[in-house]
DNA sequence: GTGGTCTAGACCACA
DNA sequence: GTGGTCTAGACCACT
């Protein structure tokens, strides 16, 4: 209930990547604020059927970062100090996947108009996918 | 000089496959045409400072992919029979990029709007890093 | 008031044993002396926002080897029959410390002398911190 | 012979922190200079009779903090732009092992003097251990 | 050859 | 209950 991750072990980016990057975007926009409990290794390990210590390389990796803050004998929490970033910054933080994309276009040949009309439409899909979105009432 | 590849070794994406990708991209929107020669493995490799059998490694796929065709002596050249592929088709190569998109840009509790608005001005710098825009004069 | 503890939540030293070396340390050189009250479980809890079964295993550790006598209903005291310990006997105990910073200031390529005069200021400077330097008027 | 690390599987301080903090201190020493090679994770486990896992989790730190480069198929080398650093910025590197010590000290009741002669000696000997002292001839 | 990832399971330490 | 550390060993990917 708390929070929720989307983990694809057949994804080629790893797993514990998969869950850092997560965190990451999710602390950014807000929606895991500073003092929010993380789940425990043991219990998102076993919810998406991998190994404990993958979930604590990610969380360990996320704690060096600064980003989470081990309370001995508690959990993991979002570290204070971490208010949600601005739109500017968290646009900085969807670039590199944009230039990516934008430069495959390219590659492809494809007009702009194209590839935005595409993008368009993975956004829609993206937001029905989310159990509620957060753009409408 | 006939084609420049973008080459990012420390990129998370390996290296033979960032040549591989490329490769087929631009055959795939006709910027390759059948018979256009491919740089030698040594120039490429020399160019970008990576070792040769990495080039040799993307060659080689792309050869048994039937992409490429290895003439002996003389180098490798875009396959004949290689025709361009349908509006549609490119698009499809695109999606995989424009969903990791989607979804980076819902976590991070961005609008529809903001993210379409961002893409655009990526397509942008990228039609004006290339050295000629396929799309306009 | 009769004593403060330095409580580093943080620090990778666990708390409970924090507080165990403190009292060690302070009783070794007679500043807690035989019959001295400790502050109780939840006072000391309470000062440093730590865990009271926290400061209570710390106790309960210094009383099984003999330094603190639990009187019930009264709280803990210094044991008697602790006389503080020889100059060579507290020497031995902060040699551990000595050695790890003399370890390190060898990896580090710095010189005894710089190293000595490092060590000149700390110690100036935690003779400061305390109410009162033990050393003169 | 291009590094020997000292490792101590009873020093209740990990043995991945072992690696980690001895790589920091020779990068900062230059002792382990930009572009040097580590010994490979397979070598060094072997060498100490450790697990590969635990020497790759130090590596991955140390790569994650910018201190080591990974070249892919190749091995660990120190990061460019990574130049020795200067004395001040050594001593502090060191600060805080000196300033537990001094703690120490003064809650052992020990004057400065005497904690200043038992350091030297611990330098003396921590100098003697080395193969060869950067010292003297 | 190199490092990376993951698993399964043990054991420890802290609160 | 929590996370941390380590092992042993498998498999993958890159050069």
């Amino acid at each position: 209930m708390s929070i929720d991750f989307d983990i694809l072990p057949s994804d080629p980016v790893p797993i514990y990547r998969q869950i850092v990057d997560q965190v990451r975007r999710r602390v950014a926009s807000g929606s895991l604020a500073a003092g929010d409990e993380l789940p425990s290794v043991r219990a998102l390990a076993q919810a998406h059927a991998i190994n404990p210590m993958t979930v604590s390389k990610a969380y360990s990796l996320l704690e060096s970062e600064g980003l989470l803050e081990r309370r001995r004998g508690m959990g993991m929490f979002v570290a204070a100090l971490r208010p949600a970033r601005s739109v500017a910054q968290r646009l900085a933080l969807l670039e590199p996947a944009l230039q990516a994309a934008a430069q495959q276009a390219r590659e492809l040949g494809l007009s702009a108009g194209q590839a935005l009309e595409a993008f368009e439409r993975c956004l829609d899909r993206a937001a029905g996918d989310a159990a509620r979105s957060p753009e409408e009432p």
